[in-house]
DNA sequence: TTGTCCATGTAAACAGTTACATGATTGA
DNA sequence: TCAATCATGTAACTGTTTACATGGACAA
């Protein structure tokens, strides 16, 4: 149920279509959350019918047009009703951690399995580290425009709560990076011809 | 597609019936994956079909029988071909970021979402804790049962490969608690009475 | 006899992925 | 003119959750 406040979230900075969302997600947004846009222009469609979002069609050509989709105020109270409860931790589903405990018939197989890791979130921590960079600096876009009309007191805590998401990001990152670098020192000590 | 896989894994130790696949992904197995007796029983019937796992009818009373299922040959390969695998990382979905990052305008909210998080990575790192040492102790049940019919140089690599498993998920708790308490410590100097 | 656990299933709804389908605009 | 990007949709399939459904065994 997480897609349509995903939606009304990034809806809540400023009005777009939803190939700006498809994109959003594939970028930006997509650290958070993520959806094909197969998935977001129903979701589009139930929210309109439901009042939370609005849609207004912007001509970009002669005989054709695009759907613009804002949040109303039914939306914007939604949205705040849904960031005011507690959260919600979903089960555990962790197919590497089966592979790990499973895979002790093929341990050939733990080198590269680790290797991979490491590489995946070193990889992740880099991307995430850029993009606190930037939030940091100002030159992120679409904090930018969240920050734009919000007051002085109200835009420091926007940017405090980015930089805490990311930082906690980067911190699960670093996490799963000492994890793998130990368990391969460990590896090390097994099978030292490798 | 990891369900099947957790479900050949838990096989793997030992046979046993959709009943006791249920109640382990309730408990042990159920940090790393879970599912409910709906969706087990039907992926049994597909593993039978397709000639990964047997299974037996045992009379539990004149007229009912228990269905206790094992691995077969294709099986246990199967099982083996996916644990020799590179780990897939599926796309990031996380609706408490989206709380946090969307929750810019109900800021009176993020101290008990703070507390909460905090606290439900405690209770997850106290019970992973208690794993981890009943794995060390050597009490715990399906552990010893995997560990039983293997060499010794095979049964160390078992354990050693739950015991990172779990310290991964302690150090996944412990991230979260740090950073839990430190966005409180933040939040205090900037609502001192509070 | 009542509640809990053992035991196995199906059905409907919801969420997410992959594939099918179409067409305009823009820049190299 | 060819590829990339903009733009919007539907259909089929897979995976997960919740609800419906049934009945035996056992202990308080």
């Amino acid at each position: 149920m997480s897609l349509r406040y995903a939606i009304l979230g990034y809806l809540s900075t400023a009005p777009g279509t939803g190939y700006d969302l498809a994109r959003q997600f594939d970028t930006g947004l997509g650290w958070f959350w993520t959806a094909n846009h197969s998935q977001i222009y129903p979701e589009l469609r139930r929210l309109t019918e439901e009042g939370l979002v609005e849609r207004d069609a912007t001509a970009i050509s002669e005989n054709v047009d695009k759907f613009v989709y804002s949040l109303t105020p039914a939306g914007r109270e939604a949205l705040r009703e849904w960031t005011s409860q507690l959260p919600v931790y979903p089960p555990n589903r962790d197919g590497e951690r089966l592979q790990l405990i499973f895979g002790d018939e093929t341990p050939e197989a733990l080198h590269a399995h680790l290797t991979a890791h490491r590489d995946h979130f070193v990889q992740r921590r880099q991307r995430l580290k850029e993009t606190l960079d930037a939030i940091d600096a100002g030159t992120h876009e679409r904090v930018k425009a969240r920050v734009a009309n919000r007051s002085k007191k109200a835009a420091a805590i926007t940017l405090k709560l980015r930089q805490l998401a990311y930082a906690g990001d980067i911190a699960r990152a670093e996490t799963e990076i000492a994890w793998a670098e130990d368990a391969l020192k460990w590896l090390e000590t097994v099978r030292p011809q490798k």
